[in-house]
DNA sequence: TTCCCCATGAGACCAAAGTCCAATAGCGCG
DNA sequence: CGCGCTATTGGACTTTGGTCTCATGGGGAA
């Protein structure tokens, strides 16, 4: 099910525009999906893209304006880069997006050439991101299927704690604290501590101190 | 030594707009420290600022230009934030300010208003920046009190081996890497495993394979 | 109710890591 | 040449961590 071309959403409400970037889309091998207002487009999306993608969005559009779709992407993570175009911009708004992290932001009429480079670079950068994601998700998973328990004795193994010590926290025997900690090393897919800190560190997993 | 108030270094080749900004950041208890060209700020600086700072950047000066400036700036590491203000100031130009990582880019003229709330901003990013960068200069000396074998060691011990992996590879006896590791956890200050690995990892020493 | 998951823990035992003390050997520097 | 630093290793011992089997009790789902 997965796409062959890298899809392109060009959000304007000028048709002749969105006619136009939709064939120099095509013509560069990737998949254009057009949208005349923000609010079409985020009636469409009703997940982040899956597959590398970007967004070439125009800045001043009836009703729900560029900068404010790009916020509200921005909220839900994984969302696709932006790329701004606009015929009338200027530097409040250019700063704005910037700092909202567009990858750019051109003026019209701009060259073909910048905004294929543009798309690239928005495309890689999805693609990492995407994979970052996937990884994060994973690892994710993982910590959801521990119980509370483990996940208690998870938040403190790796602080570094002794198992002796983790059982007076938790007021258990140490016996069980080992149990619990093999069982989180088995279902985290583990080898050692050092891997496990890794793993929660890079899912954000922060010991919900009691 | 320490100075009691933040600097706001100015680098603009208008001599009335260094003084109307001098002016404005010394009412707003800053420091000012003022420079009519980018060669003569960066002759001036030797060493990236020990305290909190920022750089209030003309975009277009006579000679070596704001954004090679700023370019040259974010080459060396802890460089103080940059706030451009322009006076002619385009769409590109302002791309590319913000993808170098200035805080703002203010169009001349501007509201005094909007520049010490830039300001703020950029001096509160430099903090911790400062911060983050005194971290991890500790680290990085208790790391270069290693000795060579130490930090072999110490490699092999943040990928989670074994002692006696640890051993094989290195070709030597369990019990010398047992003397290593010793002295690695004393001379990194680390209690657990998972601390050193958080210290290692935060200060970006990556293990050279062999 | 029966069955499964979860948390709890005991006993036995092995493996790994840390801690003493002690020793040898190479290497550079006064 | 001796001194200090580093790397190396041994022995003896303790503490910790990990594994295996087995067992109990609560709670929810079929």
């Amino acid at each position: 099910m997965s796409q062959e071309f890298p899809t392109v959403f060009i959000v304007d409400d000028d048709a002749s525009v969105l006619r136009s970037l939709s064939r120099l889309a095509r013509q560069a091998d990737y998949e254009p999906s057009t949208f005349s207002s923000a609010e079409e487009f985020l009636d469409s999306q009703t997940a982040p893209p899956q597959h590398p993608a970007c967004l070439v969005l125009d800045l001043g559009m009836p009703g729900l304006g560029g900068l404010e779709l790009q916020r509200k992407l921005s909220d839900s993570p994984m969302s696709c880069p932006v790329i701004f175009i606009s015929g009338n911009g200027n530097i409040p708004s250019t700063v704005q997006a910037m700092k909202q992290g567009a990858v750019t932001f051109l003026s019209k009429p701009f060259d073909q050439k910048d905004l294929l480079q543009a798309i690239r670079e928005a495309l890689e950068k999805h693609r990492q991101l995407l994979a970052a994601g996937e990884q994060l998700h994973a690892i994710r998973g993982r910590i959801e299927h521990l119980t509370g328990r483990e996940q208690e004795v998870m938040a403190w193994v790796i602080t570094g704690a002794l198992n002796k010590q983790i059982a007076a926290y938790l007021k258990i025997a140490e016996k069980t604290v080992k149990v619990h900690r093999a069982r989180v090393m088995e279902k985290m897919r583990a080898v050692s501590v050092a891997e496990l800190v890794r793993l929660c560190d890079t899912a954000g997993f922060e010991p919900a101190v009691a």
